[in-house]
DNA sequence: GTGCGCCATGTAAACGGTTTCATAAATTCA
DNA sequence: TGAATTTATGAAACCGTTTACATGGCGCAC
């Protein structure tokens, strides 16, 4: 492995020299940089990375932690890091399935000096003390956080009015006996988006009943469970709220076996709008949240945070979400087209 | 930010101690370590990575290199990667989209000295020189590879046999007129998927034909653009096996379209088994690839090439595949009961 | 009581770069 | 032509670790 010194003295220069011509901020004389990059090349010499981190300080690395790297949704997120990152000339150190706050802890202390900074979507039973812990050693931005930390940008998802939007939406086809299968309790989203699915009733006049939500934990097995508790319900819900898509799917599918048709007996409407909503039949109508520029807003948001050392400047965005109307919700005929090709999604193998 | 010399002055002590400590493998006597850990925790104290990897020369990071981060299959891909490196104490730097060799290599570089191994699922149009290059520094894994390197280990999947057993199944359904719609020229799973398929019709006895076979690239518009192509065809195929779920379904989309029922008027097989593959309507009968397996392999093939250190000791893997029948080829009724919940799936958020 | 070995610890040299500062050569200007 | 300035380069310090080697104290056998 050829370093800096062989390069040196295969050019016959000093490694000084050769530092310049790898970094380009210093005038080098042509005829030497030339020479340089000829001994390089010749030797398939590149600056080691450690030993450049640990002279400037930088990486040119972002830590991601994500406590799952399951599905769709989390896919997309990373997807949208890791395309906003490269063309920052950033490499992204991913870790996934982080379930614990010690988990959280690991993971930061393993990547210490091996990161610039951290996005992070913590596990629900994250701490503020533990985010400030670490964010006192490193810049860091947080993926739908459960609070507020000090010196710490984050973007989250417009659950709450994205929940209101679909119950507001149900209510206008018609419906009254709206019933939600919920996420995981601790779970932002999920207490968000009961939050807006309560909302949403109150605002259409209804009083929100508590034998009316069923609790899940956002994989699609509890939205098959919750089908069997709402359809004991008297009076029978005509139409229910998935804190997610994968929920939904659940749902359908036991509203199906239960011979129920959906929207006809039972509207269903999910959150998420992940690759396969569009595919079920019913085509499942869900407020789409585009993880991919979920992604991306976080890694600018770093870049920002990065850019400002120490600058303080604190955001907190959100991203929209906007409800897409397809057939489980009953408001287009249940016997739906096929869906043309390529418009709704074109992924690849 | 505390340094080992700020550990070693706190706790009394020279810096070879502290690091001894920290690093477990020579005897340190038991109340000298319990200072130094106190003065580590006080001072929130852990070792800098670039600094360790500097002069341990190993990095306890793992890079991966995908053609691209998007669906399904690589979601699975990275996810099995994580969590055995994760489990091996291994990090993994990961970096997606590298559509030309130059990519490629430009990943590679900026990675040097960041990683202790490379696994890499390369683009299609790399050369045998590149990877064997890259191979020359670092220990390489590929996965799918278009060929065979000297000193790489790699795992692939039996496409070439998947694709047989989709045809197989189709000929002992009754179909004789069987088209394909084949993946990108290039690729080498696109060009064993239709070799497979080739075989399996001359293992029936069928003559193979150059105009049942249209040419996709592995996305959902293409597999919706073949069949234009092949229902135009005499002898009008009556099966049609897709060389990925995505083109199948764009293939099913536009059948439906076209007034054709699946598997009724056109039987339709796909491979990978994606999630989707199951919801579709009627599900689609498809061959498994069990794309966490593949990358679990993968790492432990470079666990293993790290393990025994120019040993020399080149594996060759494949992961097996089996064919999943569900509706779409018309074995099972089309009208399939609904899926109960848990048993295919457990998707999150 | 002297010598030997072992154990715990410290000293200092790497590891492979970047960067400050000094210096020599080349250029500019009066 | 000589001083002043600029430009190109080198020498050496430093980044935060690990580790080979040195050292000193202590127990043990003779």
């Amino acid at each position: 492995m050829a370093t800096i010194r062989d390069v040196a003295k295969t050019a016959g220069v000093s490694i000084a020299t050769v530092s310049r011509v790898f970094n380009g901020n210093t005038a080098v004389n042509e005829d030497t940089a030339l020479q340089v990059w000829a001994a390089a090349s010749a030797l398939d010499y590149w600056p080691n990375g450690a030993a450049r981190s640990l002279t400037t300080n930088r990486t040119s690395t972002l830590g991601v932690l994500l406590p799952d790297l399951y599905g769709d949704f989390f896919s997309e997120v990373i997807r949208g890091i890791d395309q906003l990152a490269k063309r920052e000339k950033y490499q992204t150190l991913v870790s996934g399935s982080h379930a614990s706050v010690e988990d959280v802890l690991a993971a930061t202390r393993a990547m210490r000096g091996r990161i610039d900074g951290l996005v992070m979507m913590a596990p629900d039973s994250i701490t503020v003390e533990s985010v400030a812990r670490i964010r006192r050693r490193l810049p860091v931005v947080l993926i739908s956080p459960p609070f507020a930390v000090d010196g710490c940008s984050s973007v989250s998802i417009a659950s709450f009015s994205g929940a209101r939007a679909a119950v507001a939406h149900l209510v206008g086809l018609g419906h009254r006996e709206i019933a939600m299968v919920a996420g995981p309790a601790g779970n932002v989203d999920a207490e968000e988006r009961l939050r807006g699915y309560r909302r949403g009733l109150l605002e259409a006049g209804i009083q929100p009943r508590d034998e009316f939500v069923v609790q899940g934990d956002f994989r699609e097995s509890s939205g098959y469970a919750a089908a069997a508790a709402l359809l004991d319900r008297r009076p029978r819900p005509t139409a229910v709220f998935a804190a997610n898509d994968c929920m939904a799917i659940g749902l359908m599918s036991a509203l199906g076996n239960a011979g129920l048709s959906v929207p006809h007996d039972v509207a269903v409407v999910g959150f998420d709008n992940i690759t396969m909503a569009q595919y079920m039949r019913p085509p499942l109508t869900t407020v789409h949240v585009d993880a991919y520029a979920l992604g991306q807003k976080a890694v600018r948001l770093m870049l920002d945070t990065l850019a400002d050392p120490e600058g303080g400047k604190v955001t907190v965005q959100t991203i929209d979400v906007i409800l897409k109307v397809r057939s489980s919700c009953g408001a287009r005929p249940a016997v739906a087209t096929n869906t043309p090709a390529g418009p709704e999604t074109n992924q690849q193998r």
